[in-house]
DNA sequence: CTATCTGCAAACCGTTTGCAGCGTT
DNA sequence: AACGCTGCAAACGGTTTGCAGATAG
């Protein structure tokens, strides 16, 4: 049931002085798994078919927690929700499905260059930057082809 | 007072069939004046200088009638928090101030390749991007050696 | 003169905090 | 046994809505 990355990450919490506790074992199963971008509400919702005495709050500190551990990642959106989605593996970046929220990421590195360029220019010290796509997945495109 | 850009807003409400008002007029000189982007309350402080009986209701809506209009845009910030500041014009992107919110608009174009190459790897249709850069700008680094 | 705009108050939504009791360690 | 964690309720901050009166056209 528990997936090789969930374990992991029970294990990283429990390391990191915090209790594993049903709720926890729950939600990062959940997240460690999904291949969507998830808002809390959502998260809430898929893990109380599991576990219905959870509380959203829960989900919330649990998440900020995972966050903190650097396991997972906020990824902003247009509307200005939040969804949360397995950190990226060094230096990739995310393309977001605005329909089902599934979230894939890719390497484009180019970008360092074009900060460099801009730093320069603009005479701004840069020390972070967004790069973030968004569009329909093939899923929601072709809707009875695949499961 | 009013700047050429801030005439030919106003010229566009007008023509769009919204009201000329005083509140208007006054947040539509901010805004086209601004180097840096602004929250809504920022805003609404600045205008309630000049013209104390605005309300914060009526800059929001405001806000929403200029960004209809194509002639502001909003900003998102990793705090979750929005920012609104004069339309990019054409292809181009942001870097954002995170002291001070001042705000100057780059061309980096290049990044079409990327997307393509994307889309065509992922599956997805991409229909949107966001690249946005933070950093510190030249003012908030050196605070007495500009005016 | 009419329709739009305004400001106020109150509702709203996502998120955070305080607290008493429960569960991990 | 001790402390962290939980769920509830209530507070919170930014934003939106309903309304009666003011104002642009």
């Amino acid at each position: 049931m528990e997936s090789l990355l969930a374990q992991t990450w029970c294990k990283n919490l429990q390391e990191s002085g915090y209790r594993l506790t049903d709720a926890r074992r729950i939600l990062v199963d959940i997240l460690a798994e999904s291949v969507r971008a998830l808002s809390p509400l959502e998260l809430y919702d898929l893990a109380r078919e599991a576990y219905p005495r959870l509380g959203l709050v829960t989900v919330y500190r649990t998440l900020e927690k995972l966050e903190e551990l650097g396991l997972i990642q906020r990824i902003h959106q247009p509307n200005g929700c939040h969804r949360y989605m397995r950190a990226a593996q060094g230096h990739q970046h995310l393309i977001l499905c605005t329909l089902c929220g599934r979230a894939e990421y890719f390497e484009g590195d180019d970008i360092s260059a074009l900060m460099n360029a801009v730093s320069q220019r603009s005479g701004f010290a840069v020390h972070d930057h967004w790069l973030q796509l968004f569009g329909v997945c093939q899923e929601c495109r072709t809707p009875e082809t695949s499961s």
